[in-house]
DNA sequence: AACCAATCTACGGTTTCCCGTAAGGATCCA
DNA sequence: TGGATCCTTACGGGAAACCGTAGATTGGTT
């Protein structure tokens, strides 16, 4: 089993809990830190050491309080992470259950494993662990089934730009602008006024009111 | 200090560490449920046999599963719980940092203490355990910054009305139809449009797309 | 180089929304 | 009762958004 772990979590109850599900699993005395930016610091030291990580288990969303971190959250810690240590294995855990955002974490960096904060979480954790220690990848059980259900559109960068702008108040007429000036491909009215009327068709709404209230509800804004 | 202490939470690893925590406190042995409905079973039972419990500590949001359940989250539960025993102290133990949910939890369902789950929770759920013992209300020092900075505009039944009616794709000049049948009062078009002009103005934003982002964050909808 | 296909953009008519003004009703007080 | 104030409603001009169509641009292929 692991050997050296590092746990990134800002909650102290579940800091605690964390500690007593690994120590079930006869792990040692895994390692904890409260911040994103103490959790590169010790892996960036552990290497220096020549005595890497195996394994970093982190929260997405942490909460900010007086001590300003560079690094705000899991996911750029996980970026960071895996620059400094590519051979790092991760396991997410956290309450996110939006399926745009943890296909990303698999596709694009690469995760081992996410479990998510709910009813056995205990129970899954221990399964993940042995899962990624035989080198296969894991998804709790819970978010299996929010995934499925999901027959939704999937948003380009371009479709974030617009809604972003939205959100932000430009009006529609303006957005041509704002999409010039950051080099946003298609940026003629029209398109946007397409862009928008294929997503909301293919969701099912007539208004942007409620386009945004979905992407909301979806966090992809 | 309390004898006998109920928990309702069903992160298994929350579960895990509320109840090391308490035991920091010298609480002997507190009981715990996963489920909302257990948690009503329980405290009814306790009042049969003459044993009422002293203190509630509950999550406000319970995940779904194939168990499905009477009572669907925490707010539903404190109700049901107050009705049947009066008495019964409440802790609130919650990520939830929204100031509208948490004013209507003091002012309304009368709890006794909230702690955000946050980065020292484990510390001031001890404290919040003693100011209550002491018949005192408590609210751990994260949540107090969140709740001054809100200089919000405060919501009518009028607004949440037409704001719900534009999410769910009325379109604005059908929205009066949708009042009068509901027989909520000012109907008129000219009515919902002052009231969507006066939040945006309140709110500093221009245009309806902020507006309904603003609540979606705000938990007002 | 020329052509085709696909996409992007520009334009005009229609609908909806925005906003200021004024008329209609209710309430309160002298 | 009369009048003053406040709130609600009705109306109309102008702006923005919606929608279909046609022209322009791009990228790839022969």
């Amino acid at each position: 089993m692991f050997k050296r772990i590092l746990i990134a979590e800002d909650q102290e109850t579940q800091n605690i809990s964390l500690q007593t599900t690994l120590a079930d699993l006869s792990i040692k005395k895994p390692e904890y830190v409260y911040y994103c930016d103490d959790a590169l610091t010790w892996i960036k030291n552990s290497i220096r050491a020549e005595q890497p990580y195996d394994l970093l288990v982190t929260d997405l969303s942490f909460v900010e309080d007086h001590n300003k971190q560079r690094i705000a959250g899991g996911v750029e810690l996980i970026q960071a992470a895996k620059k400094v240590q590519p051979s790092l294995k991760i396991l997410v855990f956290s309450v996110e259950n939006k399926s745009a955002v943890i296909d990303m974490l698999f596709k694009e960096l690469h995760i081992d494993g996410y479990v998510r904060k709910a009813r056995h979480d205990a129970q899954y954790l221990k399964l993940a662990l042995t899962a990624i220690y035989n080198d296969k990848k894991y998804l709790s059980p819970d978010l299996k089934l929010a995934r499925k259900e999901n027959n939704s559109h999937d948003f380009t960068e371009l479709d974030i730009a617009i809604i972003s702008q939205l959100v932000d108040g430009t009006p529609q007429k303006n957005i041509p602008y704002y999409l010039q000036e950051n080099n946003i491909k298609p940026s003629g009215l029209s398109s946007i006024e397409k862009r928008l009327n294929l997503m909301k068709e293919v969701l099912g709404f007539s208004k942007n009111e409620q386009l945004i209230a979905y992407c909301k509800d979806m966090g992809i804004i």
